[in-house]
DNA sequence: TCGCCAAACTGGTCTATACCAGATGAGCGA
DNA sequence: TCGCTCATCTGGTATAGACCAGTTTGGCGA
Protein backbone atom coordinates (compact mmCIF):
# COMPACT_ATOMS: atom_id res chain seq x y z
CA UNK A 1 0.00 0.00 0.00
CA UNK A 2 2.71 2.81 0.83
CA UNK A 3 5.81 3.41 -1.13
CA UNK A 4 8.71 1.35 -1.46
CA UNK A 5 12.67 2.07 -1.34
CA UNK A 6 12.23 -1.25 -3.97
CA UNK A 7 11.56 0.46 -7.27
CA UNK A 8 9.76 -2.58 -8.39
CA UNK A 9 6.86 -1.68 -5.52
CA UNK A 10 5.52 -4.14 -2.90
CA UNK A 11 3.90 -6.69 -5.62
CA UNK A 12 5.56 -10.13 -5.33
CA UNK A 13 7.53 -11.09 -8.01
CA UNK A 14 5.48 -13.96 -9.35
CA UNK A 15 2.80 -11.46 -9.61
CA UNK A 16 4.72 -9.31 -11.43
CA UNK A 17 5.50 -12.27 -14.04
CA UNK A 18 2.19 -12.74 -14.11
CA UNK A 19 1.16 -9.76 -14.94
CA UNK A 20 3.82 -9.32 -18.03
CA UNK A 21 2.64 -12.94 -19.03
CA UNK A 22 -1.22 -11.92 -19.08
CA UNK A 23 -0.37 -8.49 -20.77
CA UNK A 24 0.79 -10.60 -23.44
CA UNK A 25 -2.05 -12.51 -24.08
CA UNK A 26 -4.29 -9.93 -23.69
CA UNK A 27 -2.64 -8.22 -26.30
CA UNK A 28 -3.09 -11.07 -28.53
CA UNK A 29 0.96 -11.31 -28.71
CA UNK A 30 0.11 -15.34 -27.07
CA UNK A 31 -2.56 -16.57 -29.66
CA UNK A 32 -5.15 -19.33 -28.31
CA UNK A 33 -3.01 -22.79 -27.86
CA UNK A 34 -0.12 -21.10 -28.56
CA UNK A 35 3.35 -22.85 -26.48
CA UNK A 36 4.73 -20.63 -23.84
CA UNK A 37 8.37 -20.40 -23.56
CA UNK A 38 9.66 -23.19 -21.48
CA UNK A 39 9.89 -22.69 -17.46
CA UNK A 40 13.57 -22.22 -17.29
CA UNK A 41 13.57 -19.24 -20.17
CA UNK A 42 10.13 -18.00 -18.60
CA UNK A 43 12.87 -17.98 -15.30
CA UNK A 44 15.57 -17.07 -16.90
CA UNK A 45 14.30 -13.50 -18.63
CA UNK A 46 12.75 -12.48 -15.95
CA UNK A 47 16.07 -13.06 -13.70
CA UNK A 48 14.05 -15.32 -11.14
CA UNK A 49 14.35 -18.85 -10.36
CA UNK A 50 11.92 -21.63 -11.88
CA UNK A 51 10.36 -21.68 -8.37
CA UNK A 52 8.66 -18.86 -8.67
CA UNK A 53 8.24 -18.87 -12.55
CA UNK A 54 6.06 -21.47 -11.25
CA UNK A 55 3.76 -19.82 -8.93
CA UNK A 56 3.21 -17.43 -11.63
CA UNK A 57 2.20 -19.61 -14.08
CA UNK A 58 0.10 -21.41 -11.65
CA UNK A 59 -1.90 -18.36 -10.80
CA UNK A 60 -2.49 -17.69 -14.84
CA UNK A 61 -3.88 -21.35 -14.67
CA UNK A 62 -6.05 -20.84 -11.51
CA UNK A 63 -7.69 -17.89 -14.10
CA UNK A 64 -8.01 -20.51 -16.62
CA UNK A 65 -5.78 -18.21 -18.82
CA UNK A 66 -3.27 -20.67 -19.54
CA UNK A 67 -3.48 -24.81 -19.36
CA UNK A 68 -0.75 -27.18 -19.27
CA UNK A 69 -0.12 -30.67 -21.09
CA UNK A 70 1.63 -33.04 -19.28
CA UNK A 71 5.71 -32.64 -20.24
CA UNK A 72 4.85 -30.48 -22.91
CA UNK A 73 4.28 -26.91 -21.83
CA UNK A 74 2.46 -24.34 -21.12
CA UNK A 75 -0.71 -23.05 -23.44
CA UNK A 76 -2.64 -19.88 -24.16
CA UNK A 77 -6.34 -21.52 -23.18
CA UNK A 78 -8.86 -20.69 -25.75
CA UNK A 79 -12.43 -19.33 -25.11
CA UNK A 80 -14.51 -21.35 -22.56
CA UNK A 81 -17.22 -23.40 -24.37
CA UNK A 82 -20.54 -21.90 -23.12
CA UNK A 83 -23.26 -24.93 -21.98
CA UNK A 84 -26.30 -25.01 -20.76
CA UNK A 85 -26.90 -28.08 -18.38
CA UNK A 86 -30.35 -27.76 -17.85
CA UNK A 87 -31.28 -28.33 -21.70
CA UNK A 88 -31.55 -31.30 -23.56
CA UNK A 89 -28.82 -30.78 -26.13
CA UNK A 90 -25.83 -32.59 -28.53
CA UNK A 91 -22.31 -32.00 -27.05
CA UNK A 92 -21.39 -32.19 -31.14
CA UNK A 93 -24.33 -29.50 -32.28
CA UNK A 94 -23.09 -27.64 -29.19
CA UNK A 95 -19.51 -27.49 -30.17
CA UNK A 96 -19.76 -27.22 -33.91
CA UNK A 97 -22.38 -24.06 -33.39
CA UNK A 98 -20.03 -22.25 -31.54
CA UNK A 99 -16.79 -22.97 -34.29
CA UNK A 100 -15.28 -25.69 -32.64
CA UNK A 101 -14.51 -29.14 -33.24
CA UNK A 102 -15.61 -32.30 -31.25
CA UNK A 103 -15.23 -35.51 -30.56
CA UNK A 104 -16.74 -38.64 -28.27
CA UNK A 105 -14.64 -41.50 -27.05
CA UNK A 106 -16.41 -44.11 -25.30
CA UNK A 107 -13.99 -45.73 -22.61
CA UNK A 108 -16.63 -47.86 -20.78
CA UNK A 109 -19.91 -49.68 -21.23
CA UNK A 110 -21.06 -52.11 -17.97
CA UNK A 111 -24.11 -53.33 -16.08
CA UNK A 112 -23.72 -53.18 -12.36
CA UNK A 113 -26.00 -53.15 -9.40
CA UNK A 114 -26.78 -49.48 -7.53
CA UNK A 115 -24.48 -48.96 -4.86
CA UNK A 116 -25.79 -46.78 -1.84
CA UNK A 117 -24.69 -43.37 -2.67
CA UNK A 118 -25.94 -44.00 -6.60
CA UNK A 119 -29.66 -45.26 -4.59
CA UNK A 120 -29.34 -41.60 -3.36
CA UNK A 121 -28.99 -39.90 -5.92
CA UNK A 122 -31.59 -41.59 -8.14
CA UNK A 123 -34.13 -43.30 -6.05
CA UNK A 124 -33.22 -46.18 -6.88
CA UNK A 125 -33.15 -49.13 -4.73
CA UNK A 126 -29.55 -50.38 -3.55
CA UNK A 127 -28.85 -53.56 -5.82
CA UNK A 128 -30.92 -52.61 -9.11
CA UNK A 129 -29.26 -53.43 -12.22
CA UNK A 130 -27.88 -50.22 -14.17
CA UNK A 131 -25.82 -49.66 -17.43
CA UNK A 132 -23.02 -47.60 -17.06
CA UNK A 133 -21.70 -45.55 -19.35
CA UNK A 134 -18.36 -43.34 -19.14
CA UNK A 135 -17.13 -41.15 -22.45
CA UNK A 136 -14.39 -38.67 -22.53
CA UNK A 137 -15.17 -35.46 -24.53
CA UNK A 138 -12.84 -32.97 -26.62
CA UNK A 139 -12.79 -29.77 -27.68
CA UNK A 140 -10.31 -29.06 -30.89
CA UNK A 141 -8.44 -31.99 -29.79
CA UNK A 142 -8.43 -31.31 -26.45
CA UNK A 143 -9.75 -33.90 -23.83
CA UNK A 144 -12.10 -31.31 -21.49
CA UNK A 145 -14.44 -33.61 -19.41
CA UNK A 146 -15.42 -37.02 -18.59
CA UNK A 147 -18.56 -38.29 -17.64
CA UNK A 148 -20.67 -41.21 -16.36
CA UNK A 149 -23.61 -41.80 -16.91
CA UNK A 150 -26.11 -44.35 -15.19
CA UNK A 151 -28.89 -45.57 -17.36
CA UNK A 152 -31.79 -46.70 -16.36
CA UNK A 153 -32.59 -50.31 -18.27
CA UNK A 154 -36.19 -50.59 -17.01
CA UNK A 155 -37.00 -47.71 -18.85
CA UNK A 156 -34.15 -48.26 -21.76
CA UNK A 157 -34.22 -51.91 -22.61
CA UNK A 158 -31.64 -53.07 -24.46
CA UNK A 159 -29.87 -49.63 -23.98
CA UNK A 160 -26.26 -50.96 -24.00
CA UNK A 161 -26.31 -52.24 -27.52
CA UNK A 162 -26.07 -49.08 -28.80
CA UNK A 163 -23.14 -46.82 -30.35
CA UNK A 164 -22.49 -44.26 -27.74
CA UNK A 165 -20.24 -41.92 -29.87
CA UNK A 166 -23.15 -40.09 -30.74
CA UNK A 167 -25.88 -38.33 -29.21
CA UNK A 168 -27.11 -39.76 -26.09
CA UNK A 169 -30.29 -37.29 -25.95
CA UNK A 170 -30.65 -38.15 -29.70
CA UNK A 171 -30.31 -41.95 -29.01
CA UNK A 172 -33.39 -41.42 -26.47
CA UNK A 173 -35.60 -39.69 -28.05
CA UNK A 174 -35.24 -41.93 -31.48
CA UNK A 175 -34.91 -45.61 -30.40
CA UNK A 176 -36.66 -45.09 -26.65
CA UNK A 177 -39.51 -41.62 -27.48
CA UNK A 178 -38.39 -40.52 -24.51
CA UNK A 179 -38.95 -36.82 -23.64
CA UNK A 180 -36.92 -35.79 -21.00
CA UNK A 181 -38.78 -33.72 -18.63
CA UNK A 182 -37.87 -33.16 -15.22
CA UNK A 183 -34.13 -32.03 -14.01
CA UNK A 184 -32.10 -31.69 -10.98
CA UNK A 185 -28.85 -30.26 -11.19
CA UNK A 186 -25.82 -29.81 -8.94
CA UNK A 187 -22.54 -28.55 -9.41
CA UNK A 188 -19.57 -27.51 -7.72
CA UNK A 189 -16.16 -26.23 -8.44
CA UNK A 190 -13.69 -28.86 -7.10
CA UNK A 191 -9.69 -30.39 -8.12
CA UNK A 192 -10.08 -33.50 -10.15
CA UNK A 193 -8.50 -36.79 -8.74
CA UNK A 194 -7.56 -39.84 -9.95
CA UNK A 195 -9.26 -41.66 -11.96
CA UNK A 196 -10.79 -38.95 -13.77
CA UNK A 197 -7.84 -36.58 -13.82
CA UNK A 198 -5.61 -39.65 -15.58
CA UNK A 199 -8.65 -39.86 -17.99
CA UNK A 200 -7.69 -36.34 -19.34
CA UNK A 201 -4.19 -36.90 -19.01
CA UNK A 202 -3.67 -33.70 -16.57
CA UNK A 203 -2.34 -33.88 -12.90
CA UNK A 204 -3.97 -35.13 -10.03
CA UNK A 205 -5.15 -31.98 -7.87
CA UNK A 206 -5.98 -30.32 -11.48
CA UNK A 207 -8.86 -27.38 -10.82
CA UNK A 208 -12.43 -28.80 -12.16
CA UNK A 209 -16.51 -28.35 -12.14
CA UNK A 210 -17.84 -31.28 -10.91
CA UNK A 211 -22.11 -31.34 -12.76
CA UNK A 212 -24.19 -33.72 -11.69
CA UNK A 213 -27.96 -34.21 -13.43
CA UNK A 214 -30.76 -36.66 -12.93
CA UNK A 215 -33.64 -36.39 -15.12
CA UNK A 216 -36.59 -38.40 -15.74
CA UNK A 217 -39.24 -38.45 -18.47
CA UNK A 218 -43.17 -37.30 -18.85
CA UNK A 219 -44.40 -39.63 -16.76
CA UNK A 220 -41.78 -38.65 -13.97
CA UNK A 221 -39.60 -42.33 -14.20
CA UNK A 222 -36.24 -42.06 -13.50
CA UNK A 223 -34.22 -41.69 -17.25
CA UNK A 224 -30.49 -41.20 -16.19
CA UNK A 225 -28.19 -39.96 -13.85
CA UNK A 226 -25.02 -38.10 -14.97
CA UNK A 227 -21.83 -36.86 -13.74
CA UNK A 228 -19.38 -34.75 -16.01
CA UNK A 229 -15.64 -33.89 -14.34
CA UNK A 230 -14.90 -30.99 -16.47
CA UNK A 231 -11.53 -29.22 -16.78
CA UNK A 232 -12.30 -25.76 -15.30
CA UNK A 233 -10.89 -23.71 -17.57
CA UNK A 234 -13.21 -25.06 -20.53
CA UNK A 235 -16.44 -23.69 -19.68
CA UNK A 236 -19.31 -21.31 -18.58
CA UNK A 237 -22.72 -22.54 -17.62
CA UNK A 238 -25.45 -20.40 -18.77
CA UNK A 239 -29.07 -21.30 -17.54
CA UNK A 240 -32.34 -19.02 -18.28
CA UNK A 241 -34.99 -19.52 -16.59
CA UNK A 242 -38.97 -18.42 -16.63
CA UNK B 1 1.82 -49.09 -12.87
CA UNK B 2 5.03 -51.34 -12.27
CA UNK B 3 5.84 -52.72 -8.73
CA UNK B 4 9.32 -50.28 -7.91
CA UNK B 5 12.07 -51.21 -5.54
CA UNK B 6 11.08 -48.21 -2.98
CA UNK B 7 9.03 -49.51 -0.29
CA UNK B 8 6.72 -46.46 -0.50
CA UNK B 9 5.15 -47.28 -3.89
CA UNK B 10 5.25 -44.72 -6.82
CA UNK B 11 3.42 -42.34 -5.66
CA UNK B 12 4.89 -38.77 -5.22
CA UNK B 13 5.62 -37.62 -1.43
CA UNK B 14 3.80 -34.66 -1.43
CA UNK B 15 0.41 -36.87 -2.14
CA UNK B 16 1.10 -39.63 0.52
CA UNK B 17 1.15 -36.53 2.17
CA UNK B 18 -2.22 -35.21 0.71
CA UNK B 19 -3.85 -38.80 1.65
CA UNK B 20 -2.66 -38.99 5.10
CA UNK B 21 -4.67 -35.69 5.79
CA UNK B 22 -7.46 -36.72 3.89
CA UNK B 23 -7.95 -39.28 5.99
CA UNK B 24 -7.39 -37.59 9.17
CA UNK B 25 -10.51 -35.79 8.25
CA UNK B 26 -12.23 -38.18 6.67
CA UNK B 27 -11.96 -40.17 10.15
CA UNK B 28 -13.49 -37.14 12.23
CA UNK B 29 -10.10 -36.95 13.71
CA UNK B 30 -9.93 -33.19 12.63
CA UNK B 31 -13.64 -31.26 12.67
CA UNK B 32 -14.64 -28.76 10.61
CA UNK B 33 -13.42 -25.30 10.89
CA UNK B 34 -10.27 -27.48 13.38
CA UNK B 35 -6.83 -25.65 12.59
CA UNK B 36 -4.27 -28.39 11.06
CA UNK B 37 -0.73 -28.17 12.65
CA UNK B 38 1.96 -25.34 11.27
CA UNK B 39 3.33 -26.39 8.00
CA UNK B 40 6.55 -26.70 9.70
CA UNK B 41 5.28 -29.44 12.07
CA UNK B 42 3.80 -31.13 9.35
CA UNK B 43 6.74 -30.79 7.08
CA UNK B 44 9.06 -32.74 10.23
CA UNK B 45 6.17 -35.34 10.98
CA UNK B 46 6.15 -36.91 7.73
CA UNK B 47 9.96 -36.07 7.16
CA UNK B 48 9.71 -33.76 4.67
CA UNK B 49 10.00 -29.97 3.49
CA UNK B 50 7.93 -27.06 3.56
CA UNK B 51 8.09 -27.15 0.28
CA UNK B 52 6.63 -30.21 -0.30
CA UNK B 53 4.13 -30.20 2.55
CA UNK B 54 2.87 -27.03 0.79
CA UNK B 55 2.31 -28.90 -2.15
CA UNK B 56 -0.16 -31.03 -0.58
CA UNK B 57 -1.47 -28.47 1.72
CA UNK B 58 -2.62 -26.74 -2.30
CA UNK B 59 -4.06 -30.26 -3.40
CA UNK B 60 -6.54 -29.97 -0.59
CA UNK B 61 -7.10 -26.89 -1.08
CA UNK B 62 -7.87 -26.77 -4.40
CA UNK B 63 -10.18 -30.28 -3.28
CA UNK B 64 -12.38 -27.64 -0.92
CA UNK B 65 -11.04 -29.51 1.98
CA UNK B 66 -8.87 -26.94 3.85
CA UNK B 67 -9.18 -23.68 3.64
CA UNK B 68 -6.57 -20.87 4.37
CA UNK B 69 -6.69 -17.60 6.83
CA UNK B 70 -3.73 -15.10 5.96
CA UNK B 71 -0.88 -16.31 8.38
CA UNK B 72 -3.37 -17.75 10.87
CA UNK B 73 -2.88 -21.10 9.42
CA UNK B 74 -4.79 -23.88 7.60
CA UNK B 75 -8.31 -24.85 8.88
CA UNK B 76 -10.62 -27.65 7.81
CA UNK B 77 -13.66 -26.79 5.27
CA UNK B 78 -16.86 -26.85 6.93
CA UNK B 79 -19.58 -28.53 4.59
CA UNK B 80 -20.84 -26.45 1.39
CA UNK B 81 -23.72 -24.18 1.46
CA UNK B 82 -26.70 -25.34 -1.10
CA UNK B 83 -27.05 -22.37 -3.20
CA UNK B 84 -30.18 -22.37 -5.75
CA UNK B 85 -29.42 -18.87 -8.02
CA UNK B 86 -31.93 -19.34 -10.29
CA UNK B 87 -34.79 -18.43 -7.52
CA UNK B 88 -35.06 -15.44 -5.84
CA UNK B 89 -33.92 -15.95 -2.26
CA UNK B 90 -32.44 -14.69 1.07
CA UNK B 91 -29.36 -15.10 1.65
CA UNK B 92 -30.13 -14.82 5.42
CA UNK B 93 -33.35 -17.59 5.25
CA UNK B 94 -31.05 -19.70 3.23
CA UNK B 95 -28.17 -19.92 5.45
CA UNK B 96 -29.97 -20.17 8.76
CA UNK B 97 -32.32 -23.23 6.87
CA UNK B 98 -28.46 -25.12 6.78
CA UNK B 99 -28.07 -24.28 10.69
CA UNK B 100 -25.65 -21.76 9.77
CA UNK B 101 -25.12 -18.29 10.66
CA UNK B 102 -25.20 -15.28 8.17
CA UNK B 103 -23.90 -12.06 7.69
CA UNK B 104 -24.16 -9.46 5.66
CA UNK B 105 -21.99 -6.08 5.23
CA UNK B 106 -22.25 -3.52 2.54
CA UNK B 107 -19.54 -2.34 1.44
CA UNK B 108 -20.17 0.37 -0.32
CA UNK B 109 -23.43 2.44 -2.75
CA UNK B 110 -22.64 4.60 -5.51
CA UNK B 111 -24.26 6.13 -8.35
CA UNK B 112 -22.55 6.14 -11.90
CA UNK B 113 -23.13 5.66 -15.28
CA UNK B 114 -23.20 2.04 -17.30
CA UNK B 115 -19.89 1.16 -18.82
CA UNK B 116 -19.89 -0.62 -22.22
CA UNK B 117 -19.36 -3.89 -20.26
CA UNK B 118 -22.48 -3.59 -18.36
CA UNK B 119 -24.67 -2.13 -21.15
CA UNK B 120 -24.09 -5.62 -22.61
CA UNK B 121 -25.11 -7.26 -20.02
CA UNK B 122 -27.80 -5.45 -18.92
CA UNK B 123 -29.03 -3.97 -21.98
CA UNK B 124 -29.18 0.06 -20.76
CA UNK B 125 -27.43 2.34 -22.77
CA UNK B 126 -23.92 3.14 -21.96
CA UNK B 127 -23.97 6.44 -19.72
CA UNK B 128 -27.09 5.71 -18.12
CA UNK B 129 -27.45 6.04 -14.46
CA UNK B 130 -27.33 3.21 -12.36
CA UNK B 131 -26.95 2.30 -8.81
CA UNK B 132 -24.08 0.45 -7.53
CA UNK B 133 -24.05 -1.92 -4.41
CA UNK B 134 -21.26 -4.19 -3.22
CA UNK B 135 -21.53 -6.31 -0.29
CA UNK B 136 -19.94 -9.01 1.82
CA UNK B 137 -21.33 -12.11 3.24
CA UNK B 138 -20.52 -14.50 5.76
CA UNK B 139 -20.90 -17.85 6.55
CA UNK B 140 -20.35 -18.81 10.87
CA UNK B 141 -18.12 -15.62 10.22
CA UNK B 142 -16.33 -16.46 7.50
CA UNK B 143 -16.27 -14.13 4.26
CA UNK B 144 -17.80 -16.40 1.55
CA UNK B 145 -18.45 -13.76 -1.75
CA UNK B 146 -18.70 -10.28 -1.99
CA UNK B 147 -21.09 -9.37 -4.82
CA UNK B 148 -21.45 -6.16 -7.14
CA UNK B 149 -25.43 -5.26 -7.49
CA UNK B 150 -26.33 -3.00 -10.57
CA UNK B 151 -29.98 -1.50 -9.80
CA UNK B 152 -31.72 0.28 -12.25
CA UNK B 153 -32.70 3.37 -11.04
CA UNK B 154 -35.19 3.86 -13.71
CA UNK B 155 -37.68 1.08 -12.07
CA UNK B 156 -36.25 1.24 -8.11
CA UNK B 157 -36.42 5.43 -7.72
CA UNK B 158 -34.85 5.99 -4.91
CA UNK B 159 -33.82 2.67 -4.02
CA UNK B 160 -30.48 4.00 -2.70
CA UNK B 161 -31.44 5.24 0.39
CA UNK B 162 -32.59 1.58 1.55
CA UNK B 163 -30.51 -0.36 4.08
CA UNK B 164 -28.91 -2.89 2.01
CA UNK B 165 -27.79 -5.58 5.33
CA UNK B 166 -31.02 -6.98 4.45
CA UNK B 167 -32.63 -9.48 1.51
CA UNK B 168 -32.97 -7.07 -1.30
CA UNK B 169 -35.22 -9.31 -2.52
CA UNK B 170 -37.45 -8.69 0.07
CA UNK B 171 -37.35 -5.21 -0.15
CA UNK B 172 -37.80 -5.25 -3.83
CA UNK B 173 -41.14 -6.71 -3.07
CA UNK B 174 -41.77 -4.93 -0.13
CA UNK B 175 -41.27 -1.22 -1.25
CA UNK B 176 -41.21 -1.38 -4.99
CA UNK B 177 -43.70 -4.19 -5.95
CA UNK B 178 -41.37 -5.87 -8.38
CA UNK B 179 -41.84 -9.62 -8.96
CA UNK B 180 -38.40 -11.13 -10.42
CA UNK B 181 -39.68 -12.88 -13.65
CA UNK B 182 -36.65 -14.53 -15.76
CA UNK B 183 -33.61 -14.23 -15.27
CA UNK B 184 -30.15 -15.27 -17.17
CA UNK B 185 -27.93 -16.79 -15.39
CA UNK B 186 -24.08 -17.21 -16.46
CA UNK B 187 -20.99 -18.68 -14.12
CA UNK B 188 -17.51 -20.13 -14.29
CA UNK B 189 -14.79 -20.93 -12.49
CA UNK B 190 -11.59 -18.92 -12.21
CA UNK B 191 -9.01 -17.42 -9.32
CA UNK B 192 -9.74 -14.28 -7.17
CA UNK B 193 -8.27 -11.68 -8.09
CA UNK B 194 -7.48 -8.02 -6.82
CA UNK B 195 -10.21 -5.93 -5.52
CA UNK B 196 -12.34 -9.54 -5.05
CA UNK B 197 -9.56 -11.41 -2.78
CA UNK B 198 -8.65 -8.30 -0.57
CA UNK B 199 -12.18 -7.64 0.64
CA UNK B 200 -12.31 -11.39 0.99
CA UNK B 201 -9.09 -11.43 3.07
CA UNK B 202 -7.76 -14.25 0.69
CA UNK B 203 -4.30 -13.71 -1.25
CA UNK B 204 -5.03 -13.35 -4.97
CA UNK B 205 -5.55 -16.43 -6.86
CA UNK B 206 -7.95 -17.90 -4.47
CA UNK B 207 -9.81 -20.75 -6.63
CA UNK B 208 -13.33 -18.92 -6.79
CA UNK B 209 -16.42 -19.20 -8.84
CA UNK B 210 -18.10 -15.93 -10.67
CA UNK B 211 -21.88 -15.77 -10.55
CA UNK B 212 -23.33 -13.70 -13.12
CA UNK B 213 -27.53 -12.77 -12.82
CA UNK B 214 -29.83 -10.51 -14.76
CA UNK B 215 -33.22 -10.28 -13.58
CA UNK B 216 -36.22 -8.39 -14.94
CA UNK B 217 -39.35 -8.19 -13.83
CA UNK B 218 -42.81 -9.21 -15.20
CA UNK B 219 -43.13 -6.62 -17.77
CA UNK B 220 -39.84 -7.53 -19.15
CA UNK B 221 -38.30 -4.40 -17.35
CA UNK B 222 -34.56 -4.50 -16.61
CA UNK B 223 -34.48 -4.57 -12.56
CA UNK B 224 -30.88 -5.83 -11.66
CA UNK B 225 -27.52 -7.19 -12.56
CA UNK B 226 -25.69 -9.14 -9.93
CA UNK B 227 -21.98 -10.20 -9.87
CA UNK B 228 -20.70 -13.04 -6.97
CA UNK B 229 -17.18 -13.88 -6.31
CA UNK B 230 -17.90 -16.85 -4.22
CA UNK B 231 -14.93 -18.60 -2.64
CA UNK B 232 -14.70 -22.34 -4.47
CA UNK B 233 -15.01 -24.46 -1.48
CA UNK B 234 -17.91 -23.00 0.31
CA UNK B 235 -20.91 -23.73 -1.83
CA UNK B 236 -22.62 -26.03 -3.95
CA UNK B 237 -25.04 -25.05 -6.70
CA UNK B 238 -28.59 -26.43 -7.02
CA UNK B 239 -31.25 -26.08 -9.79
CA UNK B 240 -34.15 -27.81 -10.32
CA UNK B 241 -36.18 -27.24 -14.10
CA UNK B 242 -39.39 -28.13 -15.14
C1' DT C 1 -7.48 -5.22 36.59
C1' DC C 2 -6.59 -3.51 32.28
C1' DG C 3 -4.01 -2.22 28.32
C1' DC C 4 0.04 -2.26 25.79
C1' DC C 5 4.26 -4.16 23.88
C1' DA C 6 7.46 -7.42 22.46
C1' DA C 7 8.62 -12.12 21.55
C1' DA C 8 7.25 -16.10 19.31
C1' DC C 9 4.75 -18.15 15.85
C1' DT C 10 2.25 -18.40 11.46
C1' DG C 11 2.12 -18.59 6.50
C1' DG C 12 4.14 -15.88 2.22
C1' DT C 13 7.87 -15.28 -0.86
C1' DC C 14 12.26 -16.45 -2.81
C1' DT C 15 16.98 -18.47 -4.05
C1' DA C 16 19.78 -22.26 -5.79
C1' DT C 17 20.10 -26.76 -6.99
C1' DA C 18 19.27 -31.68 -8.09
C1' DC C 19 17.38 -35.60 -10.23
C1' DC C 20 13.35 -38.06 -12.44
C1' DA C 21 10.12 -39.28 -16.24
C1' DG C 22 7.62 -38.49 -20.23
C1' DA C 23 7.65 -36.19 -25.03
C1' DT C 24 10.07 -35.08 -29.09
C1' DG C 25 12.91 -35.05 -32.88
C1' DA C 26 17.28 -35.83 -35.31
C1' DG C 27 19.85 -39.22 -37.23
C1' DC C 28 21.36 -43.83 -37.94
C1' DG C 29 20.75 -48.36 -39.79
C1' DA C 30 18.20 -51.84 -42.24
C1' DT D 1 12.15 -44.93 -47.44
C1' DC D 2 10.87 -46.53 -43.14
C1' DG D 3 11.38 -47.58 -38.41
C1' DC D 4 13.84 -47.47 -34.34
C1' DT D 5 17.18 -45.57 -30.92
C1' DC D 6 18.88 -42.20 -28.12
C1' DA D 7 20.14 -37.56 -26.91
C1' DT D 8 17.76 -33.59 -25.58
C1' DC D 9 14.00 -31.05 -24.37
C1' DT D 10 9.96 -30.43 -21.32
C1' DG D 11 7.64 -30.14 -16.84
C1' DG D 12 7.32 -32.85 -12.11
C1' DT D 13 9.15 -33.66 -7.65
C1' DA D 14 12.15 -32.70 -3.92
C1' DT D 15 15.83 -30.75 -0.65
C1' DA D 16 17.71 -27.06 2.37
C1' DG D 17 17.93 -23.19 3.41
C1' DA D 18 16.60 -17.67 4.12
C1' DC D 19 14.06 -13.60 5.23
C1' DC D 20 9.57 -11.00 5.39
C1' DA D 21 5.02 -9.60 7.22
C1' DG D 22 1.01 -10.28 9.66
C1' DT D 23 -1.19 -12.76 14.12
C1' DT D 24 -1.26 -14.29 18.51
C1' DT D 25 -0.13 -14.40 23.14
C1' DG D 26 2.01 -13.91 27.48
C1' DG D 27 3.86 -10.92 30.61
C1' DC D 28 4.96 -6.48 32.28
C1' DG D 29 3.77 -2.06 33.94
C1' DA D 30 0.49 1.51 35.12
Amino acid sequence: MEARANGEGSTPLYLRVRDQLANQIEAGLLAANTRLPSERVLAESHGTTRVTTRLALAQLEAEGRIYRSNRRGWFVSPPRLVYNPTQDYSFSDNVTSQGRTPATETLEVTTTEVAPWLANKTGLAVGDAIVRLRRRRQVDGRPVLVENIYLNPKRLPGIEQYDFNRSLWKLLREKFSVELQGKRIEMFPTALVDPQAEALGVNAGTAGLYVTRRSHDADGVFVEFDEEFWLHDTLSIQVEVQ
